[in-house]
DNA sequence: CATGAATGAGACTTCATTCAT
DNA sequence: GATGAATGAAGTCTCATTCAT
């Protein structure tokens, strides 16, 4: 019941033109559709359900989309952040992965806490909602390749042992999500001196030390 | 469309009993839900897709299950596997983790195979539906917790070095979950060694040459 | 206003098979349907008015038909009258038009009146309707055909003078039609006496005296 | 799809008074309703298709007429052509048949295909909605009328034998106009010949030889 | 046990019309 | 005059659930 509250308190921005108005209250519908399908999911989440979040008619949301599915395809297009995990996770290939990794997975910690909502909304539809899972699919994809890229690089570079970058990736953005997705608050620091140093006590003789 | 045949094939045993014929029903109800569901996810199977599937009429349901609700309830207890998680994971805590570890990823990897519709539907439903919700909270906490309960075990023992082990429990049955759910052919072998004894090059230094 | 009453006065014959019953039911969901239709225009008629007419509830139209438009389809092929139109039309073709015109003409007035409401939804829906607007185009198409077809062989006869057989029979045809759906009390005699024998005075010439 | 390019090409005239330039937009939204009603019917043209087609908005289509009923009533008046018709069934009742008939077929042909929009709206829209069929109604009665008065007329001459004068205006008419309305290139000048001289070979005895 | 006809609430969507700008 | 955002009523259709047979 989070989204009980209206979205649009305290009504448009006065003395604006009916244009900037007009995108306001897309961008309400938006919030509210966004919010309410976390809530109830996106088949629970009727259109009154989130037309009357943001506070508007039924009939206004067909004016701004299509259909209710438009509204998702829009919510993924226009509050998605793929861009800005390219961005966090084009690493420069050179540097050291003791120093890349942590402030990698702070930021990619930080940019899913940002985006919480949409996260949580990847989970509330789950592959049942064709739209989203093709959206989840995408994201997921590019991360894991992406990070395993930068992880190939390391590993060329000597810092590195050779390993399956796909699954140390898929290993380390994965604990870091799930860890925002259900709540427990992991700290990306631990996650990654778990996976660069592994569990073994140095003393017993990790890897290095003859390995298997 | 993996859900297009019809469950029953066959019809129910021949010469039984009433209480096994009707048993039977019961089961291929279960059977038929859980594969629509999976298909098409837990608001968008009607009962008459699941009765369909089951090559009954609609009315029939309603004598083996209250509602559709209690479909889903009874799927998650008469379907789910925490019992034979609890016996995987209840691992000898004075055995090694190279032995444990290796085995009981495997041995996890295998149990989600085995029950990959449930698993799938965890997902499908995703966070809307809250019987379900439930349902994978208790499973998700209790394996995390009696996986890192081993973990400590072997803490105390000095063979693995001390840590945060709920995050450990977590990367290790996430990330073999996630191979599962998403289809990827993760080797659980593999994701073992990369968190016993992390991605550092040996030669480089790793965790035995001055820790942190 | 015509549909005022309810269709199935009396409800459903007692004493009968469930099967015997839906069967009725349907029927009388047809007959409330084609008596709205005439009433307010296929469009105009809403599934409220045609359920109510037939005194069941909504939902209970999609348990017999797909859907609006599958309603106006039944109506189409299970109270269409193509078959008695060809067996009407398909008149001997040697014997004289003198005899079997008059006949025919009758026999077409009735037939149109014995389908009143059919006829008139042709016209009610008009070509708005793409379901209904096929059903006429076949139908006037093979009435025509079949005329003509007839007058033809007359002329080979040698019974009447030769001229173009699809324009008279669309005459003769769209009169006695036409008749019938203004309410017109048309005399089908008249009109095959017209078409016979034509306007022109005997004594003042008429065309044996010359023709044009 | 005839309507789909826009009606008013170009805009309105430029250098011309308000006054002219507001006549003209309520001409070019008439134009543009007749072909969108004609294309889907009155019930399926929705005010938003009408706009569209004439290059405005919705709502200034209620700036020039009071709402949707008021401009197909606008359309039956501007658009009407029953005045072309009274003057041309207006036929000098001492003019013979043989001469009036085909050159009043021929007119009444051009003035339907001169209005072909309107023709086809009659029968678009069918007897759904009375303000149009009222304007058909209208229109039937009265040519029917006037030509049965000029045929009475020719009766009495001598020219013709006596008959029911509304059927054979009826006959005439409407062979004219079902030819024009389904698109059949129906020769004017054939019909009045049927209509004058019948269908009888002259040699086998028409009705001039001696009646039935 | 089993059927499937029947219900009623509610979902999504459309659309004529109004009105502030 | 002109715009298009906004409304509210209504329409089609779906579906979980009940119940007489």
């Amino acid at each position: 019941m989070l989204s009980k509250r209206l979205i649009n308190e305290g009504g448009p921005p006065a003395s604006t033109g009916r244009r900037e108005q007009a995108q306001w209250r897309r961008e309400r519908l938006l919030d509210a559709a966004l919010a309410t399908f976390v809530d109830k999911g996106i088949d629970g989440a009727t259109v009154k359900d989130i037309t009357a979040a943001a506070g508007v008619t039924q009939g206004l949301l067909y004016h701004y989309f299509d259909d209710k599915d438009a509204l998702v395809q829009a919510i993924l297009h226009e509050r998605g952040f793929l861009p800005q995990l390219r961005r966090l996770l084009a690493g420069a290939p050179d540097r050291p992965a003791e120093v890349v990794l942590p402030a990698l997975a702070a930021g990619f910690r930080r940019l899913l806490a940002e985006h919480a909502e949409l996260v949580t909304l990847f989970f509330a539809a789950g592959r049942a909602n064709p739209t989203v899972r093709a959206g989840l699919q995408a994201f997921v994809t590019e991360g894991q390749q992406l990070l395993a890229n930068y992880l190939a690089a390391r590993v060329a570079a000597g810092e590195l042992r050779p390993h399956d970058t796909r699954i140390a990736a898929q290993l380390l953005l994965s604990t870091v999500a799930l860890g925002q997705i259900t709540g427990t608050d992991t700290d990306p620091a631990a996650v990654v001196d778990l996976v660069l140093h592994g569990l073994t006590a140095p003393d017993k003789g990790g890897r290095s030390q003859g390995g298997r």
